[in-house]
DNA sequence: GAGACTGAGTTCGGAATCCGAACTCAGTAG
DNA sequence: CTACTGAGTTCGGATTCCGAACTCAGTCTC
């Protein structure tokens, strides 16, 4: 059950999560996607639950449309109006998302009662899993976390 | 060892993520945790691996410590010099690192031949999955996504 | 039909962060 | 004595962030 890596790492080329978190990796970008899974889709809706400044969040809103984890679209003509809704791309960085709140759940101390992901058929807390698909084998996290350092991400 | 809440909210109770995303959230700090697991544990090798501002990194590792994400321990006394390495909170953060590369993998067009994870005994592509350890059952992303819109993240 | 309101932004000046480059400081090696 | 190492700190300038106020088209209320 190891994780192994296939790569070549050149210095000066960028690695994925590096261009990843240079789209995402923003202290707001994520934060949107999340209040885009929570279905929030209008400008001012944006920026009253996240308070995020308005022109901060005009920026992000326009880069997170040209890396398609956004789109925007005119859901009104009288007044011309547009909204902002998550892509499949957008909708895909949900198992990142689930991941930090279970490590937050974990690891974030003096949390109120907060949201706990439960498999919903039998009520059960979710656990995120690696799994592979050939040999139908599930482990958990905490078999990851020993192999961590011999991991190249 | 926890992550312990500091800030003050202004408006609205913050929730995990949005506590998690103040720690974690910036350009660098997810970077340095993947630093960590690739075994990076020295000053200077931090600043010369990511191109980080040596002021900022200073910054950066200071606070990741105090959220008890790394450890200062010191290596040597003659001339004492510290390094930095992952805690088991740090380490735990490490689904989310491996969802964001495989979102990466998938979403991030102009990335040529980057990592790929794999299941080394067998070599096939690792998938991410939600696990339920009562039901036993294991289900991908795609089911997960679903229901996102009706999961309060 | 005058005034208030709505939604999606833009413009502003000031505050906070970021950056690279050069500096410090203790100890070590030649 | 000089050079070097590792872990930072100090510096000035560039970038980004922020809240508050403004715009602009169309719409609703009186």
């Amino acid at each position: 059950m190891y994780v192994r890596q296939v790569m070549e790492n050149a210095r000066h080329t960028e690695t994925a999560i590096e261009e990843t978190l240079r789209v995402v990796g923003d202290r707001w970008s994520i934060l949107l996607v999340r209040a885009g899974l929570r279905g929030i889709r209008r400008f001012d809706d944006f920026c009253d639950d996240l308070g995020i400044a308005r022109p901060v969040l005009t920026e992000r809103l326009r880069r997170l449309v040209k890396f398609g984890i956004f789109e925007r679209r005119k859901y009104q003509d009288k007044p011309v109006r547009y909204e902002y809704r998550l892509t499949e791309a957008g909708l895909a960085l949900s198992p990142a998302l689930v991941a930090l709140v279970r490590w937050s759940e974990e690891y974030s101390q003096e949390l109120s009662s907060d949201v706990t992901l439960v498999h919903a058929p039998c009520g059960t807390e979710l656990e995120q899993a690696f799994w592979c698909r050939s040999c139908q084998s599930t482990f958990g996290p905490s078999a990851v976390k020993g192999v961590t350092s011999s991991i190249d991400l």
